[in-house]
DNA sequence: TGCCAAGGCTAAATCCATTTAGCATCTGAC
DNA sequence: GTCAGATGCTAAATGGATTTAGCCTTGGCA
């Protein structure tokens, strides 16, 4: 950050420069000078100007005036991390613009973006506690310390939370402890005796219910400690190196339950090359935020991607928040769950028999 | 679209309507009534009248006011659409916070957003081509149709494009025909008789440079013609469903280039179920422009992935248009080339042998 | 010579909200 | 009874750009 220097270059400097009026620089850098017969070596004598000074248009100034009158403009944003799955962003903006494309009017016209704040660091976003930026936004994969910084700082516009209790706001979140319970009972009753659970560094209020959940589950039915494997990110690489190590270190493990898809593409990896077979020697278990988990292979059971669900609940509860109706404080979605091969023991538990046994997959959409 | 109604509801409504000034409205509407002294009788008068009235905030007018002097605020987009591959859009938007947060001073505030249009109607987004929203924009994944607009359409402020030449604007594009030409080679070099291409029924200018290259290439140096499989869309299910099709017709098919990650994915798939073994029975090419491909079992071979390489030219790109300083009006970049375990054959044409060859694998980041 | 039209530009209003300075009124302490 | 201070509010300036109405020249034509 440099140090500040002179306050920014107006059209008004730029006329008083030159000697013209304001009208006339504003049609030129608003390329209007042809209608506004404006002489071409004034249009040339501008545009040199406003580039010598370092000319900035205030598109605050711009728009204020510029919107033609019985227009209001609403700006909507999805506020996300930098390390989150884009997928599940990607479908919020998707569930967010169908909403809006449906509520614009003549009179009404909406805008909505995807911001990025680094994870953990919510608060060193700029503008974000500003009350001239957003009409509304969805915040979601918030880390412990975002979650703690918006806990106490007061936004001065709507928002949903996704993914995340807060108190004084509206939250849609997973149903707690299901993952992590479920993902638990589904290796048990696969027959695991090493469960193990891999997540990152990192751990959203999600993740974070998941991975407790399933210890608290394994300990609770098993009388064992499960497996933890901390991987650096939620890199498949990553996840690759910290299961490589953890096996290298004599850990057993012969069912995993990564609390992200990419992790379980890192374990997969590794399983291959360590020839486990999956789900004869290892049962994986993971979650579904995105379409690619039933093109493993062996196509991976699932139990979560709820964002889809909790993205459908968020998007109304905005416009909600917009029109000043009430809402709920929190909104729980309960994810669904999809037996794939990675897990094919549990309902054979016999000898083997590929007989086909019930099983929802999930269908492309 | 509903019909439009009355002008905008602003704090002067509402003042007047309650007979109050400008000043206290917006003192309670901004939550400045406690330090401004407002009797809590008149702040719920005030909130009452604002809701009922349906008072929505006019940003403009906000930031006009409210920006501390001596900052200048620069708003850039990524401007991209709903259909394309969200990992690619990440990084972009990845390396253009990066460059704002080292460009950033005290006296200058950047906000980046993503914003997306639905692919082929970039002509609909609304504000496109107004001069008021950004100073300046990275647009990528257009469809020829949105191509033709831009090239018709004179947009407002600066603008990078990537992955596609429109004249008298500044374009970063795939090197022509490096891509689909090199993919041809290696099919052909593994020993492929039926090349085939996979790829979505929307071509964006890359990925229709992709397959034309494969074909002439083909063309060229088998002479015979390439096998063509084309997929709804570019999630793995319905790659899977058309190379299924083709398969079903009794089209041969012994090499795949797959235009884009995803389309492999589903292929994968199908080979799987076929008893098709990758590399032995079909060699197959795709695209790197995520990190999956490493991942893939097995490993896919790459021919593509300059998206990296392409936003790290293009950001510099944009900020010295937003300089006004001259910029080359186009910038080519060659493509890295990854050769993975799905090509295997290329190396040792020979009986198998499973010897190690020369191999680059792209490193985890 | 006189008049009109075109050309080239300016003054001032406007968009909406925020904020500073200041004006009444009321209360309580002395 | 007075006066300082608190209370509750308003008038007016301000932020940066766009745009409308209109002024002054100049040139062409009758």
């Amino acid at each position: 950050m440099k140090p500040a220097s002179r306050p920014p270059v107006t059209i008004y400097e730029i006329a008083r420069h030159l000697g013209v009026s304001t009208a006339a620089v504003s049609s030129v850098l608003a390329n209007r000078h042809v209608e506004r017969r404006i002489a071409p070596a004034t249009v040339e004598r501008i545009r040199q100007a406003a580039h010598a000074l370092g000319y900035v248009p205030n598109m605050a100034g711009r728009r204020l005036r510029s919107q033609r009158a019985a227009t209001r403009q609403i700006d909507l944003a999805i506020l996300t991390s930098f390390e989150a799955p884009l997928p599940l962003v990607g479908q919020a903006l998707h569930a967010l613009q169908r909403a809006v494309d449906v509520q614009s009017t003549a009179d009404t016209r909406y805008a909505v973006a995807i911001e990025m704040f680094h994870a953990g660091r919510i608060r060193e976003k700029t503008g974000l506690l500003d009350a001239d930026r957003y009409h509304g936004v969805i915040i979601t994969n918030t880390l412990p310390e975002d979650d703690r910084f918006l806990a106490g700082a007061s936004l001065p516009y709507p928002a949903v939370i996704i993914g995340r209790r807060i108190a004084g706001r509206c939250c849609v979140l997973e149903a707690p402890e299901f993952v992590g319970r479920r993902s638990a009972e589904i290796l048990i009753e696969s027959g695991c005796r090493a469960p193990t659970v891999i997540h990152g560094r990192l751990l959203t209020h999600t993740t974070a219910d998941r991975l407790a959940a399933f210890c608290r589950t394994i300990r609770e039915r098993t009388r064992r400690e499960p497996g933890v494997i901390v991987s650096d990110g939620l890199q498949p690489h990553q996840a690759a190196a910290a299961l490589e190590q953890h096996c290298a270190h004599g850990h057993p493990v012969d069912g995993l339950f990564a609390v992200t898809d990419s992790l379980a593409i890192g374990a997969y990896r590794v399983f291959r090359s360590l020839g486990r077979r999956i789900p004869t020697d290892v049962a994986v278990v993971g979650v579904g935020d995105h379409e690619l988990a039933e093109f493993f292979d062996p196509a991976l059971t699932t139990v979560a991607g709820a964002n889809e669900a909790m993205v459908a609940e968020a998007v109304p509860l905005l416009f909600r928040l917009l029109r000043g109706e009430p809402v709920p404080p929190e909104v729980l979605v309960v994810p669904p769950v999809f037996l794939r091969e990675s897990t094919r023991r549990q309902r054979s538990p016999a000898p083997s028999g590929k007989a086909a046994t019930a099983r929802r997959t999930r269908s492309g959409r």
